[in-house]
DNA sequence: CTCCTCCTCGATACGGTGTCTCTCGGAACC
DNA sequence: GGTTCCGAGAGACACCGTATCGAGGAGGAG
């Protein structure tokens, strides 16, 4: 994470203030000063500054440069600045992941539809895991969580819709969860409260607890790779096949050749993945239940 | 899946053959005669007739060029002579993976690996999806399938516990899953057969029947999206955090600040996914059983 | 008002990707 | 032995994510 020569830079001047080595009003070296001593550029240099300063570790004083801030208020720490506009910026990638696909979402064209050139959306995101995270972090949070109240198996069930709705609506997502290592994204995590706090009336254990919750995330996320294959083939061949070997005859001819007996008992099977996801749902939830009694 | 020209000629000149338009010992149109009936390059007609040789249709006869071959006996066409060196590729494919996950596979790298040319991936394989698709099943088709006998939950379960055992020893599957769209592949569809048998006794309605196999085959790969996050972070890492928290900093402090009070209450949660599976297995399978009474 | 310092910005560059194309060397027949 | 043909592989192409660095503007000191 710290690989950038830039925040290694922050982070020592920043340990060095902690230290007490630099105390408040103390300058800090030069951009010119920072960049001979590392030997990087001067621009790397002054990178690290402003991290430094959006950190609001330092501030700025014109003709003197970069002063130790005053021991930061908690207040202040707790909202570092945040630059108004990268919401704009995962907004637009949202919309264009919607559009065209995970695949369609590289830097350049998130840069073109935003309006800016490419390397400017490096200052509103770390990169584009991290633009990635943060459009997870948006679509999750856009929905309402459903009131945290009445039976246990009401609320999961609403909670477990909740999370199908947001993957039909951007079919990307079930991918990009399943790229990007689990992070600690605030919407998440306050679905995995509202889970728990349901789950609470299921059994005590606490780590049974969460182990379900993690079972109920898997499940979802996993019929949600299905989803979002079903939906950008519709997308794709522009009709949606009703029925399972219909989408393609390459399918249908492998099913033919490598399918067993119990396969071709199925026959035509009609491909609905809401009336599967409904099923798995309540098996699972009736599972829940066997364990809470 | 005929979209490459090479492919497309090959498919027409194979459907002339069976048509009887060609007989056995007949000329086919010579490289230059295709490539300028449908314009393409020189290359990619001689492909095309790669293709038909490779598939047992033709011949070809010195100083003649391409000759249709005498009517292949179903133990040829059952054997289409398939090139012995592409399941080595897909071996060495597997190997690369494993060794360093999807990020790292790329043909150049897995050529290198192969001892070959980039380009010569490309006479193997059709692309590298078709790379990818083949990895799948080559997985899948090591592991043996489990006997079809005894009640219908001990096999279903050890045919899930046998698919997450592939995603344990494979950590690139399950993105690789998430990443191909599901294709036909033969030993997936032995699996489904498989489960579906089992299914026979627990639900009537082969619909049902099906949903049902649909479900838990995703719940297994929901599931081993973690294993797969969790495996490579401990690769990453080098130690395997036993408890969820300690594993990154950041999610300790995301925890802190976003996370709710039922969550605050797990505390400490010791993250074993085997466990998480067993769990959620078992309850998915309660669950089944309800169904079947 | 002028000057000078500093910083911010974005064009460019780098090392990668998957795949197509085209040229060249060599083998096989007249 | 000359010519024809084919296949192999090097290079090209259009992308990707992002580090770097030169040019430009903003803003305070004198």
């Amino acid at each position: 994470m710290d690989d950038l020569p830039s925040e290694r830079i922050a982070a020592e001047l920043r340990a060095r203030i902690v230290d007490g080595d630099l105390l408040p009003g103390d300058r800090l070296p030069s951009t010119r000063a920072l960049a001979a001593e590392h030997r990087v550029a001067a621009s790397t240099a002054a990178r690290a500054l402003t991290l430094l300063r959006d950190g609001g570790w330092t501030r700025t004083v014109s003709r003197v440069g970069s002063v130790v801030a005053s021991p930061p208020s908690p207040v202040r720490r707790r909202a570092p600045a945040a630059d108004p506009t990268t919401d704009d910026l995962v907004a637009v990638a949202i919309a264009l992941a919607d559009a065209e696909g995970l695949a369609a979402l590289s830097m350049r064209r998130v840069a073109a539809a935003f309006g800016a050139p490419t390397m400017a959306l490096y200052r509103l995101v770390r990169g584009k895991e991290d633009l990635v995270v943060r459009m997870i972090d948006a679509v999750f949070a856009a929905a309402a969580l459903p009131p945290a109240t009445g039976p246990w198996r009401a609320r999961l069930e609403a909670l477990a819709r909740r999370q199908w709705r947001v993957h039909g609506r951007h079919p990307w997502l079930a991918r990009a969860l399943s790229l990007s290592r689990p992070q600690a994204s605030p919407a998440l995590l306050r679905l995995a409260d509202a889970e728990l706090a349901a789950l609470e009336d299921v059994v005590d254990d606490p780590v049974a607890r969460f182990d379900l919750h993690v079972v109920l995330t898997s499940f979802v996320r996993g019929m949600a790779v299905d989803l979002a294959a079903e939906i950008d083939a519709a997308a794709d061949t522009g009709l949606d096949a009703d029925t399972w070997a219909d989408r393609d005859p390459a399918l249908r001819e492998a099913l033919r050749r490598h399918g067993g007996p119990a396969l071709r008992r199925v026959g035509d099977y009609p491909y609905d993945l809401q009336r599967i996801f409904d099923t798995g749902l309540a098996a699972l939830l009736d599972g829940f239940e066997r364990i809470g009694r």
